[in-house]
DNA sequence: TGTCGTACTACGACCGTCGTAGTAAATATA
DNA sequence: TATATTTACTACGACGGTCGTAGTACGACA
């Protein structure tokens, strides 16, 4: 079975997380789940990719940070929300994925061109 | 107008290129318009990384070169044919986009979700 | 004479992703 | 009770495809 490779996500790891930040505040284990999920264990984001693409969102103000810190065990959790910023660039990079989907499917042979 | 930017395209040049020379060998200067013209100038690949997939798919041996020498003027022109290995590169790359696409489809929202 | 098109090569910077490692508390399993 | 797994991160350097910049050289056209 084909997996998706890292230079082939690359560049939609913002709109899946921009997307799920939609609907509500989340944080990193719940969003690494929900990709999992939603995608049908297609798609398994790394740790470290998902925590860096948190640090530099926030940089670019697409998201912010807040701390819960009422946690049993006096332990804290960051969750983050979507800015109006991050919207935008939400709805710039599904105008994008529109584009490049058009123009990679143009370059899609069918089998008998394969043979 | 929304452009494509190289993290969403990286990982598919390899298709775009070797899509091209399914039909025929082919050299960097032809490819390159072709991409143009095809993708209706909506994808412009830069030379050095149309010419740096060229050396990197010879080294993983998904494209063979040979060079036409008997062009006017005494100059050269290296030409790329798609190997075997190539074209089983191709097929599964195509795979991986087929299932890519259905994964980030996932995370498309519609513009209600968006107000 | 100069600009444009053709057809490349060289080289280092950039940056998103990944591999590895470490920390620590809560919960499940034996 | 002991151990493994799950939860929830942080740190840091390596990797590699893409890009920016620069340079070379010939032909055609104005």
């Amino acid at each position: 079975m084909a997996e998706i490779s890292s230079d082939v996500i690359r560049g939609y790891n913002d709109i899946i997380i921009l997307y799920l930040l939609l609907s509500k505040p989340s944080y990193g284990y719940e969003i690494s789940k929900q990709i999992r999920v939603l995608s049908e264990e297609k798609y398994i984001i790394k740790e470290t990719t998902l925590y860096s693409a948190f640090t530099r969102m926030e940089k670019n103000g697409f998201i912010e940070s807040f701390v819960d810190e009422d946690m049993a065990g006096g332990k804290k959790r960051t969750y983050y929300r979507i800015t109006e910023a991050g919207k935008e660039h939400y709805r710039s990079k599904r105008e994008e994925w529109t584009l490049t989907k058009e123009v990679i499917e143009k370059f899609i042979a069918d089998e008998g061109a394969l043979v």
